[in-house]
DNA sequence: GTCTATAACTAGATAGAC
DNA sequence: GTCTATCTAGTTATAGAC
């Protein structure tokens, strides 16, 4: 018996954490089993190796929130029925379930949103493809709402302005507590949901 | 007497290859040293350790790049007189640089956009304190021209707005020639800047 | 399941010959 | 300035006792 009603979820918590304040490469398999008070040798015993645990620290957190969107563009789709999806509602969509994560009172989701951001510069080759598996399906239907939505927009105008949008997202969710002037007041989650939302789609409705 | 002109500044082209390849924590002095096939105490002894040379690397090329915006956004100013600059000419001046940067002939300034792109993740304290002191002058300079190009914003509306500039820009330098779908046509430098400066300038619009 | 001990390796850094 | 040889300290991973 361990003190931790589990140790396997115990040490993703604390390998989160870890991870997302000084980025996976800087983080080794003793500091993860020291701050979580867990054997050395638990990290291959619970998870075989270090990449397998990175991998699973994402997965943990990136399929419920990529679920989590396409189950919000499944209700925007089914609310607009026959007419297209509104703009906005497709971004809200993409957008909320990560900016909502990082102001959770939970710690590891709020921590997982700087990971989230970390995601794509981060990648070892093998946590790439993983996070190409996960987000594809999200892409491909973010893709087809939105034609639907701009019907006169090229696919590949649509692409970029996805892509801004992507950037936006995780470099504010990357950033949203460093490099913040002293005269900034605080941020509010719902405000800068809002912000966001409108700052792409006008990029969007530019092109 | 070596092979090259300039062993130095040999060590920081390789250096910043394979940075911008694969991060900096992943690539060791021993990969450096190899690849550039010179000694493995050359790094030490050019740059005195690791971090230094990655200090080098960044600072090499984030000055004259954060130069080039600040004359440009000097010329904007100039040629704009008593009026207001234009928006889309104030964030010209911020994009250009580094996307002209990410198409130049010369492969190291190619390299390195990616490079600029991961900087913002990767940074360990070290480093991140000089990307601080290297983006604060321009930051303030495009916050003062903001504000005047768009008076009826307040402060913390530009500093969003920027922050999400930033975003799309770095997101796109990171990631233009990955994740890329196979129907996408071939890239235009010209019409990447063109693309992110309508993209951003309706965002700040927006607001 | 958990532990200690340690293997096997790689890292960054340096002393000292040339 | 450049080299080899080596130090020290760190890493991931594993074998085997409990």
């Amino acid at each position: 018996m361990s003190r931790f009603k589990d140790t396997r979820s115990h040490i993703l918590d604390v390998a989160e954490e870890l991870f997302s304040e000084q980025g996976c490469d800087r983080v080794s398999v003793r500091d993860i089993t020291k701050q979580a008070r867990v054997n050395l040798a638990a990290i291959n015993y619970h998870f075989g190796s270090k990449e397998d645990l990175i991998a699973a620290v994402f997965e943990r957190r990136v399929v419920p929130v990529n679920e989590a969107r396409i189950a919000a563009l499944d209700a925007v789709e089914r609310s607009a029925k026959k007419k297209s999806p509104k703009l906005e509602d497709i971004l809200e969509a993409f957008i909320r379930p990560t900016i909502q994560c990082s102001f959770a009172t939970a710690k590891g989701e709020k921590a997982f949103s700087k990971l989230f951001g970390r995601c794509l510069s981060e990648a070892s080759p093998e946590i790439e493809s993983l996070l190409k598996r996960q987000f594809e399906p999200l892409v491909e239907r973010l893709d087809a709402a939105l034609m639907k939505a701009l019907p006169h927009l090229s696919r590949s105008e649509i692409f970029w302005c996805m892509k801004f949008t992507f950037g936006a997202l995780h470099h504010w969710l990357l950033t949203k507590d460093r490099f913040l002037p002293g005269w900034l007041e605080e941020v509010d989650g719902e405000a800068q949901i809002q912000k966001l939302i409108s700052f792409a789609a006008a990029g969007f409705r530019a092109a």
